[in-house]
Formats: structure tokens, sequence, C-alpha cells
DNA sequence: TGCAATAGTTTCGACTCGCTACTAGTTGTG
DNA sequence: CACAACTAGTAGCGAGTCGAAACTATTGCA
């Protein structure tokens, strides 16, 4: 009881430290979350609403954080044939840039030892599968992780989607992806 | 440099989910993370300043937050008689009672075993005094693992303030806390 | 005594947050 | 095929956070 407390602490203070460091240029933490989001996503994964449940808030918010991103040319829309109500939103050159550098809590994770490191991110991990489980929130895992995943060389396949991926796609984050039993 | 990119998101995601799940009652997850600290810090830090550097943030927007937490009524302040500039804020009993729930992450985090819950903390206090280190920040703390410390039955007493604690005081979070060599 | 440092507050503009209401496009069912 | 139910995204509201800068009041130092 006691313990779990600090553990949760820590992991808030963590993060509010990182936030803290992390408004440099003409950026706020979230807005850096939804560029990093969007430049790990694959093509199906890229809409307001798919940002809006990995970052746990509502599709308002990140219309508006899309709205100014967009406006500072961070992001480029495209709009779907298919289904005319949904929007995908990509990085553009400027936007990829800022998601290469790594200021904050990077550092000092970087000087953990290779065990350190993978315990942590194990233990992370299930903590945040624990959580969505209670939650019904989504994964939000990699394809190459999913059990629609089929390898298929050089890239693989969604059994799901009925969509080839190219090498690139399958280690990028899919909000279909599953792989629980 | 991959892998550490991915345990700063899921500390950050992690912090993210929590705090949606934090939104109840008439708090946000700031003003329930300065309840929080508040709960946990001693005498001497309980000043918009203490809990400013302690949550990354700035004199101003705790000064804020004090000023909305006030007025319903979670916490009560008490100025200082030999500073005038000073101003501490004590939990009120409403107060007290907020800090006492505990949602979100605290129950993903109790799943997990006696020995990866050392481990976790051990690694993420680790990350925490490394980036302190880098930016300056202090490390709040508590009393019975710093430096200035004396142990004193039943309680104990702070060599650099020259105040005996009691024994609850003794794990309090402390502003002046330094257990570095 | 005088002046720099400190504690706290106020204000500003941009933004996030939950919420509710809204438009427009899409599905399911009779 | 039509019409209801659902879904994607947006707009606006009020409270609050964020950094930053300007401002009191007090204290400490030289």
């Amino acid at each position: 009881m006691e313990k779990q407390l600090h553990i949760r602490e820590l992991i808030n203070r963590l993060a509010r430290l990182d936030a803290a460091s992390a408004w440099g240029g003409d950026l706020n933490p979230t807005q850096r979350a939804v560029l990093a989001y969007l430049g790990r996503a694959n093509r199906f994964s890229k809409s307001p609403s798919h940002v809006a449940e990995y970052l746990g808030t509502t599709r308002g918010t990140i219309s508006q954080s899309f709205k100014s991103l967009l406006q500072k040319g961070y992001v480029s829309e495209r709009r779907s044939a298919l289904d005319k109500r949904a929007i995908s939103f990509e990085l553009t050159v400027k936007g990829r840039e800022i998601t290469q550098f790594s200021g904050g809590l990077e550092q000092s994770i970087s000087d953990l030892n290779e065990h350190q490191k993978l315990a942590l991110q194990t233990t992370l991990t299930e903590i945040l599968k624990v959580f969505l489980k209670q939650n019904n929130g989504r994964t939000f895992g990699v394809c190459n992780t999913c059990i629609h995943f089929e390898a298929d060389n050089p890239g693989g396949f969604c059994r799901l989607l009925s969509e080839s991926l190219t090498q690139d796609e399958t280690s990028l984050i899919c909000h279909e992806q599953n792989n629980a039993l």
C-alpha cells in the first residue's frame, strides 16, 4: 500500500518534470506527444480519434491540437476517399525533424545499464497492460506482435484489414493491434 | 537509442492515462498532485515555492492552484510569524480525505509482485536522481535518509534547521533533504 | 542606510481539459 | 430503399494549467 503510492508518484513526477523540460520552441508537451505518436503510427492509425485514445484525452481536445499544429506547419491533413468523414494527419518534414530531438528524460534513461532498461520496459509494459484491460483500453502495439499479422518476405500482411505491409510498416503502431490470447 | 524512446513514452503515457482517470469530483490532476504532496511534506516544506519546485512548475501557477483549493476548502493557509513573506498551506479534513482515495494506476501497480515493485521503484528513483542532478533539482526525499538527520528516540533531530522531529515527521518529505555524498 | 535577493501574487496569451451540442457521412434493419 | 442509429470530426463553454513578465512586501547583507 505504501510502496505503490510512491511508484505512482514517481511515474507522475518524472512525467511532469519531463513535460516541463519539453516546452522549447513553439510546441507544448501535448503537441510534442502528438507528433511523437504520429511518427510511430501506421497509416491506419493517424486520425484524431486514434491519437485521442492513445493519449487518453478526447477528440475535441486533439482536434484543437491538430488545428494548431497544422497552422504551424508540423502536420498536413489527408482526407480519405473511402470514408469521407475520416481524416489522416501526416508529419511534414518540419514535424519529422522535431521528433528526432531527445532532451529531458531521454538522457537520464540512457544512463541505465541494459539489464535495468529491459526490466524497466517489461514492468512498465505490464502495468500498462493491466491498466488498459481494466479500462477497456486498446494496447496500440506494433504490427509484428499482433494476432492478425502474417510474416511475408520482405514485409508482412494484416489478416484483419486485408492489407499488405512494407517491412518498415511491420514495426509501427496500429490501433487494431492485439496480442492477447 | 531505440529502447529509451519507448521507456520515456511509456512513462508519459502511463502518467497521461493516470491523469485522465484522476479528474473526478471538482479536482483536476494538478490539484490532486498538490494535495498528495501536501500530505507527505513536513512542516518546513508546504509553501507554494516548494510545491512548485517539486512538481516542476512555477510559483505563479501554483499560486493559482492554491487560490482554487482554498476556495473549495481543501487547504487552509497559515502565515509565518518569523518571515512575513512566507505562507504554509495545510490540508483540511476534506483535503486529507481526498488523499486517501487511490484509483487509476494504483490498482495496476499493486498487481505486480514484491520483487518487481522493489526493482521498479529503485530504477525509477535512479532515473529521477540522474535527471535532478543534471537539472540542478532537489531530491525532496524524506528526513530519515538525510545527511542532516540525527536519530533520537522516539523521533529525530535536524542538524540543518536545528529542529527536533516527532516520529511521524521523520518519514515526511523535506525540501532540504540531501542524501548525496 | 541602502540595495539586492526572496516569497508570493497578478496578469497576459496560448493552450488543455471535460462537456455538450452540432454537422456530415455511414451502417444496419425493416 | 428509407430512416434510424451510429460514427468521425468540429465548435464553443468555463475552469484551469502553462511560461513569462511585472509587481508588492519583506528580508538580508554590506
